[in-house]
DNA sequence: TCCACACTCACCTGATTGCGGGATTTTTCT
DNA sequence: AGAAAAATCCCGCAATCAGGTGAGTGTGGA
């Protein structure tokens, strides 16, 4: 049987481009295609396709938002982001929100196939550019990372981070709350924080533990 | 010029194949084959392969800690992971420890020199069902993520997890801060911690906000 | 030898937070 | 309409935290 797919794309050749990919290998059946997603929820609830195509920029909302609303209520249909953006926000933004694959526009023709079948059979297919944003994004940023954080400032902002107290902590490193105070302190200035709430939030995010 | 390449692999059959296969194409030259990573510092430095090929599992140290071990003195020198591997913290683990690209052994012969040529062109070669796990560690997790906690609640977490106070959280949200104190209450109640810091290190790493 | 730096500890003050209550209003669901 | 859940506000107290000041120790380099 064949797989159902939807698309959404507001360039009316790329999306008629598509049909015409997708006609030819009846494998597959274009169960809707759209150049919004206004109404996104109805249409896929009404559709429930196989696999859904997805554009980042469309007029009224972007394909971005148009997949957290989807995997607000559907959070295993597999969506693959098909657009041009290759800049790391968009992409970390769109796997963020949940999707499953994200090919650039530049490798439509010769592997929009091979990424269906890629994402259907549990992988997640990526342009090589995108994937090793992706990669980046998980690694600890290792250019203004620095901050100079002491090593003994990195134990104890790690220990924070595990959301240990200043007792706790003096507790695990056997030094006095004093100490903690004192190191809690500096580190406060490195980061330009002012509370420890703050400096866990900024040390989770960058990495630094 | 063929690229440099090393190994690090400690199951000799397996070394000796991917010998075997790199010798027969003279675009790549084996600098350096070792069943284990003891001083791998040393090696680097001396070697300065183009690309690095790494198992996980070796006698003495694992592949994990020779990444970290690498990335503490070359930032950008692509470090291919090469196991049998296919579990969720140890891709996680690799990649957060510097790895540049992760290939189950299974793959190898199939895709070892795309995979080569992809990561020195600045991609992240990757297993499907490794890209997979990569973007599912960036997702929010459907699962026991829910806690119950109620779309104010999120709000307010959210807003502590910006590095915000309570009064700050209550200026934002134009509400009495006793309010924020209240949210706040239930908040650990349902994440079962007993500050702010452990509340918000909970949440950025479950991904919750 | 002297300096810089990291690490350690102490004391003080005022602000914030954690936790125990209780209470009212609005929204949501049945 | 009525019950349940969510959101709002208030009080009070003990504990913790932020910020400031000061100071002793040890290590390593100039």
């Amino acid at each position: 049987m064949a797989l159902s797919i939807v698309i959404f794309e507001d360039n009316d050749v790329l999306r008629e481009c598509i049909k015409g990919m997708l006609a030819l290998d009846n494998n597959y059946v274009l169960s809707g295609d759209f150049d919004n997603v206004l109404s996104v929820q109805e249409k896929i609830t009404q559709i429930r396709p196989d696999v859904i195509l997805m554009d980042i920029e469309m007029p009224g909302r972007t394909g971005i938002e148009a997949v957290k609303i989807i995997r607000s209520f559907d959070s295993v249909v597999p969506i693959l982001m098909l657009t041009v953006f290759d800049d790391s926000p968009h992409v970390i933004d769109a796997i963020r929100a949940g999707a499953s694959g994200y090919l650039l526009k530049k490798d439509i023709s010769a592997k929009l196939f091979t990424a269906i079948g890629e994402i259907l059979s549990g992988g997640a297919p990526m342009s090589p550019s995108v994937a090793r944003m992706v990669i980046a994004s998980m690694q600890p940023n290792p250019d203004k990372n620095a901050y100079f954080l002491t090593p003994r400032e990195k134990d104890i902002l790690g220990s924070l981070a595990q959301g240990n107290s200043h007792k706790l902590v003096a507790a695990a490193f056997e030094i006095s709350i004093d100490t903690v105070k004192t190191h809690v302190k500096n580190i406060y200035e490195k980061l330009h924080v002012h509370s420890q709430t703050e400096a866990v939030s900024k040390a989770l995010r960058e990495k630094l533990v």
